[in-house]
DNA sequence: CAAATATACTGAACGCTGTTCAGTAAGCAA
DNA sequence: TTGCTTACTGAACAGCGTTCAGTATATTTG
């Protein structure tokens, strides 16, 4: 009897839906002004039908933001392959700065708005696990062939992550434009601050 | 006749307590939870008023981000002091870090949130101009003297600065509970790892 | 096949949000 | 005292996330 199979499937399609027409909305509209009403008539539904697959918005978000984990993750292994530890590293960075800017509605969603860290505690975690495995390996790696000046693994992470999301998320709220950079200019220039800085801290 | 300058004056003290319950409520229900009617009842004024004062709610959150800004600024002049850059530069770094760990309100109000840049064009770059002046100063004597790696002004400014973010901001939408950090430990985790990523971009 | 049950969905309603504006009351000038 | 200006109110609007009694469809049972 495959009908409870059927239905589990259904739900899935279901949530495939919603999850879609919501980054639909984002992508089109920026994600403040993406609510439930919204995506409910974007696939034609009841509001109230959202929740009968997902608990709350927040609910919605964290799997959203699993799904751009995904994408990112995706772009790591296509883009971060030298066999060379440090060039992975160069090739890292460029990764992660490149699409926060190109896909800034996705960085949002994993990095800076609160709502998906309020799922439960013990399901929090489980997003961007790949991605931190990712850059834990390739500065493991530095460190394994001394090609970094840090030798303390944590502390090599945090800098990295935190000065690759801090080029990222300050351009994306703005903050930029106290330094008087040139709008045009920004995309390269974090670029190549994210390459510079990776050479000092490089030897 | 002193008339014109008194309502002028009055104007001033209703601002600044609209802003002081503002920012009562901040810190003790949070950012996301003050409405422009709870600063209102806090008051004993209705909601109305508050947009005799000021046109919406950016430009309220706005005036408060100037706020915050002069006090970190005032944080930067009593515990930057060292005549000597590279060492100023730490102190700099330990006091932004602090300064957000301790005020995690004010520094999304001043770094993270996007309604305060929603203000015009114009006025927007005024607030954090100061602030972002002396990690400029700061730097730009570390590199007359010649201790710092990156001999790029630019690059040098954006890359502290972004670390430093990276790290405060990480930490406050609880992006670092992935790397399984004790909760109690982080804020010296982050402040040792600022000072080991000064250490390591300067000689 | 018909009746009973289970499932899927609706849409009005609740309490919240930022914001506007006609109406009112108080202060000041003539 | 009258007329005008200013300060303030609070109901109303449109939007938000969320809930839930009611309905319609689909499935299982007799």
């Amino acid at each position: 009897m495959g009908v409870p199979e059927r239905k589990e499937r259904e739900k899935m399609e279901m949530k495939e839906l919603i999850k879609s027409a919501a980054l639909k909305l984002f992508l089109e509209d920026g994600v403040p002004k993406t609510s439930i009403r919204n995506i409910a008539d974007q696939i034609e539904y009841s509001p109230g039908t959202i929740y009968l697959y997902y608990k709350d918005k927040d609910e919605l978000l964290y799997d959203m933001q699993s799904d751009a984990f995904a994408k990112l993750q995706r772009a790591f292994i296509d883009n971060v392959t030298s066999p060379i530890p440090v060039v992975r590293l160069q090739q890292l960075g460029r990764t992660y700065v490149s699409f926060g800017l190109a896909n800034p509605e996705l960085y949002d969603l994993m990095f800076i708005i609160r709502a998906p860290t309020n799922v439960d505690e013990e399901v929090h975690k489980a997003n961007g696990e790949n991605c931190l495995n990712f850059l834990n390996k390739c500065l493991s790696d530095c460190i394994d062939d001394g090609s970094l000046i840090v030798t303390d693994l944590n502390f090599a992470v945090l800098q990295v992550w935190a000065t690759a999301h801090g080029l990222v998320s300050l351009n994306l709220r703005c903050r930029l434009k106290v330094t008087g950079a040139k709008e045009e200019e920004v995309p390269a220039t974090l670029l190549a601050t994210m390459e510079s800085y990776i050479n000092s801290i490089t030897k």
